[in-house]
DNA sequence: GTAATAATTATCATTATATGAGAAATTAAT
DNA sequence: ATTAATTTCTCATATAATGATAATTATTAC
């Protein structure tokens, strides 16, 4: 056990069934004499990833309360797409949820969501959540941005039923591409269909997509240029803050350099 | 650097302002050759602590989600006593925000809460939000818990005004714990008064409490003993569920470890 | 309050790992 | 296809981790 794993092994015990450890559980959970595991987990306390509990016990620690609100709060794509996620609802021709979501890891994180008040059924899509990368129109406006390795490295990881489907997936991918907007259909919830277009900003490493969800009831073929027009219009409109404040960063990352 | 630092100093850079790095600027800012930097870089990706994002830059990676999901959710309190707040909040004779929280770190960690909805004005308890130690209801009622040298270092932590501040504080705990409940007026927020009784389970490591919070103008003194008779009742229902949730919890320990 | 027990820290010789300079390979950009 | 940027690899050397044991400190029981 060597470099990170030595830190990451410990952490990985902990789970929302078993969320306290003592120090001699891991020790024997691990193998690892507990002279060790107190030197090491002694460590984690002092950077805060582990904190003692009362009985001798360890829990995991409020630093990664904080590094999760630095990842909630700190996208830019959020600061520049909340504000229009509720325009964007009320514009809709029918009611929806609207989403911004991004690539985080191997899957989709939602970073922002707006419900219409009058929209009964519950959607997968929420702040925080993970999502899988190849269903729903929400992922694939953001995947189909990707290319290169990093789209080959990503869809590797993906469990495809068969050569075929993989092939047919990259082959949606690549005419949406063209197209510069998505369509899917239950994909990741049933009687829901959704629509999305892609965001990005190469600068701030943002790969990202805005997404309008309805029910598959509720919607009509006239619906579809009303919709398509909206989310490319907020879509520009997002995009456009994005790079506001990019600037705004620029500036802040100039005058602490030369503070230095 | 060494240890654990080593790699913490890397994700100490990552703030809301600048969310994202490439290995040569780690490698500047910490004044590290990159080759080192490249190295603990790529350990830490896979471990998911960081991730690479578009344009050589990196930036903090799904595991904190993972943990933070962990640490929200794993809480037997949350579990226990989220079905109650509303419920407690019904019975309540006026008005209420009704809160489950617990110790985190050097800080109070709201985990559930339940506003009813004609409470109007905004409160500072929020689910996943960190509250200071030593003021409001909420904090007391955890922190009267604590004793011995865990109590010490807790209040040593703290900035008090003066010695005699401190040892008031110190002398209301000790009364409060006596008593079994506490009362604070207008410490978190102005116009807002709270009760809370304390909620622990040492084999959990839970050391909590639940409370009740009102608007000072709504309030009356003959409310008092029904606010007192409610937190404690529900007080020790969730403590009873808590244990419940335990023995559950062992069992299922002592079926992996049979498996084992 | 004190004795007994449990938890945590310290010590240190040994073993294992991290470091960093530079070369080599891979990937992205023109 | 060529160039530039990014990332990985190699290896001798410096540094840090390990774990058995002893010493200390906190907690519990009486």
């Amino acid at each position: 056990m060597s470099g990170f794993q030595r830190y990451k092994k410990i952490l990985d015990l902990f789970s929302e069934e078993r969320s306290s450890w003592t120090v001699l559980e891991i020790s024997k959970s691990l193998k690892t004499p507990s002279s060790t595991i107190y030197r090491i987990v002694r460590e984690m306390v002092t950077a805060e990833f582990l904190e003692s509990a009362s009985g001798s016990y360890f829990r995991l620690g409020p630093a990664f309360i904080k590094f999760n609100r630095i990842i909630n709060f700190s996208d830019p794509l959020v600061r520049a797409g909340q504000p229009f996620l509720k325009k964007l609802s009320n514009e809709n021709p029918i009611t929806s949820v609207n989403v911004l979501a991004r690539l985080y890891g191997n899957n989709v994180m939602c970073v922002a969501d707006y419900k219409n008040p009058s929209f009964k059924k519950n959607t997968s899509y929420q702040r925080g959540k993970l999502m899988p990368l190849i269903y729903g129109a929400t992922s694939r406006a953001i995947i189909m941005q990707i290319t290169g390795k990093r789209l080959e490295n990503l869809i590797n990881l993906e469990n495809f039923k068969s050569d075929e489907d993989k092939n047919n997936f990259l082959k949606d991918l690549k005419s949406d591409r063209k197209k510069g907007y998505c369509f899917t259909e239950g994909q990741v919830d049933k009687g829901l269909i959704g629509f999305a277009v892609s965001i990005s900003n190469k600068k701030l490493g943002i790969e990202a997509s805005l997404s309008s969800i309805f029910n598959l009831d509720d919607f009509l073929l006239e619906h579809e240029p009303i919709i398509y027009a909206n989310l490319t219009t907020y879509g520009l409109l997002v995009e456009k803050y994005i790079n506001e404040i990019f600037e705004d960063i620029q500036k802040y990352h100039h005058e602490t350099n030369s503070i230095r």
